[in-house]
DNA sequence: CTGTTAGCGCATTCAC
DNA sequence: GTGAATGCGCTAACAG
């Protein structure tokens, strides 16, 4: 391994002015700098990273915690991150938080592996865990991503509103003639999609619409760990419903995808007789048919924000406590449509 | 910051023992061990990550390369990874080997980092990319996961045998009294898509089945980037062709859902007419209508596996030669059946 | 503008 | 079984 010594030697100068020439120190003569810089190549030095660490205390990576792997969404996100952190020189950690048991485990390591900053995302919001982060935030820069945290936080954050898009979403539906409007959502916990579901409540009461227990769907998650299997449910019990709705939401997309599905199968006309809205804009609902009509959030966009946003804490070491929310936007599709 | 002195001091001894202790060295005595850990634990000692590095010059982190975030396929193959990866105390970072114009740069990243050891997955099998690995691998531990690498190379590697698959879903089709099996393929340079048409034409060759040109669908993934749209649009050739034929396999399960919709959309009898099989076994083949045979991979498995030998690698470090392949296992659902 | 010096926190000899 | 000394490769004063 070629170390700054021997690239001083090669260069006939110091360590320090090998050392400056690598960190652009403008005070440098140019003719030093080339002789440096060919001294560098020539012998293909590159700085250790232990070494530089422990004297800037930096490893130039930033940890990204997600509930889950094997979802698109997150993909998507990660996509974002990399977008920007990779440019100026960071590399990403992913770490599952879908362990609640193991969390502060996973977070207490990567404190130790002097991490530059972590990007949050969960599906656990419990009380204690705003507080929790919220103290590991004074030790690094944080950001988080989900709504509800946000919301108990002072900590930055980058999110979609799924309240004010799930609101919206019920205006759209009560103007196309809609006044019976059910509701899917997936019972575990997952905080953001909770939010959504209080969206939905204010939109109808702001609408006039009513609201009874028998128009929310909780999907037993638990025992249907399949989201389109558990929206198919959903749509079998709104078509066996007396007073079937005339509109369903759904808090993700899969499960408004399952729902459509299961309601064609019992030969109830969509949107004709029920209009359905998804939420999230996969992929798979633009080409399952009759397409959906969904609420896209830009995910890879919010991963552009949230990196940023951390590596702004890293560089300034301020403890921003910027909130960045993006309004999710209406896709109208062929599971709605204006009613006479 | 509290170092390894303050922990000496604070238990009356010297440095060198404190690091005995912490890297459990069996000569201590037990007394002062356990003063030591006292200490160590009043004092929330942890050894430095720099500190350790520069002296071990190990980083505990793993580099897993993916062609791609928001597929749940590399999801899986994730979880896989982290699940061996972290009990042994390693952490993973993910890159993306999407752009191929970076990728060497990227790698060369990964070694200034000292990163312990690398998991390749690519779609972009070139003629130069297995002597370039093969001169990464001489430096550092690595692993390879796709099929037509690890067959150009002698570097360890983990895959699924999608040759051998293709080959037996084949006979498979055969046995059920298939005679004109056509094929769906996407274009874009995959080469593990690839071999699974090669063992395709093999099956056919054994089976005594003709092919011709016109049995093969590449889809334009250039145009169109969405898998299930190409699919239906290869659901649309063949659906339109003079001497249709009787079953049809795809690269990929999106690509065989599509055609699968379309086929129906089109007024054509799945199985009945025509037999479908797909490749990955993704959840969504699971629910669709008619659900997909297809063959499954056991990625979470494979990670798993890709990730134990990486470690023995980095610790042993002998340069393993070990290729494991995992076969596929057909699973026979809806959009095939027996003929008469 | 450049060289010298002094650690950063730890593991690892080598003595004792 | 334990301590003192050395150096890993680098950056950051401080001189000059």
């Amino acid at each position: 391994m070629t170390t700054i010594f021997d690239v001083a030697k090669e260069a006939h100068v110091s360590k320090s002015t090998v050392s400056r020439v690598v960190n652009k120190d403008p005070a440098v003569n140019s003719e030093t700098r080339k002789a440096v810089e060919a001294a560098i190549k020539k012998l293909h030095y590159a700085p250790s990273y232990f070494a530089k660490g422990i004297r800037t205390g930096e490893t130039k990576t930033i940890a990204l915690l997600v509930p889950e792997y094997a979802n698109m969404f997150y993909g998507e996100m990660f996509n974002g991150v990399e977008d920007v952190a990779y440019p100026q020189g960071y590399m990403i950690i992913v770490c599952n938080t879908g362990y609640p048991v193991s969390e502060k485990e996973y977070i207490e390591k990567l404190l130790q592996r002097n991490i530059d900053g972590i990007i949050y995302n969960t599906y656990d919001v419990g009380a204690d865990k705003a507080p929790f982060l919220e103290k590991i935030g004074k030790k690094m820069p944080i950001v988080l991503m989900d709504e509800a945290l946000a919301k108990q936080s002072v900590l930055p954050a980058v999110y979609a509103d799924g309240f004010e898009s799930s609101r919206k979403a019920v205006h759209y539906l009560a103007e196309t003639g809609c006044v019976r409007v059910g509701y899917v959502q997936n019972t575990d916990s997952i905080s953001a999609t909770e939010i959504r579901y209080l969206g939905y409540r204010k939109g109808l009461e702001e609408c006039g619409l009513i609201f009874s227990p028998d128009l929310l769907y909780q999907c037993p998650m638990k025992k249907e760990k399949n989201y389109i299997k558990a929206g198919m449910e959903a749509g079998r019990y709104f078509a066996e419903m007396k007073d079937r709705p005339d509109a369903v939401m759904a808090a993700i997309d899969l499960l408004a995808i399952g729902c459509v599905s299961q309601l064609r199968k019992l030969g109830i006309l969509i949107p004709d007789e029920i209009s359905v809205i998804g939420y999230d804009n996969i992929e798979l609902g633009e080409v399952s048919a009759p397409a959906l009509t969904t609420i896209s959030q830009p995910t890879r966009e919010m991963g552009r924000v949230a990196a940023q946003l951390i590596i702004d804490q890293i560089q300034k070491k301020t403890a921003g406590k910027e909130k960045k929310t993006f309004e999710g936007r209406l896709i109208i599709r062929e599971t709605t449509k204006q009613r006479l």
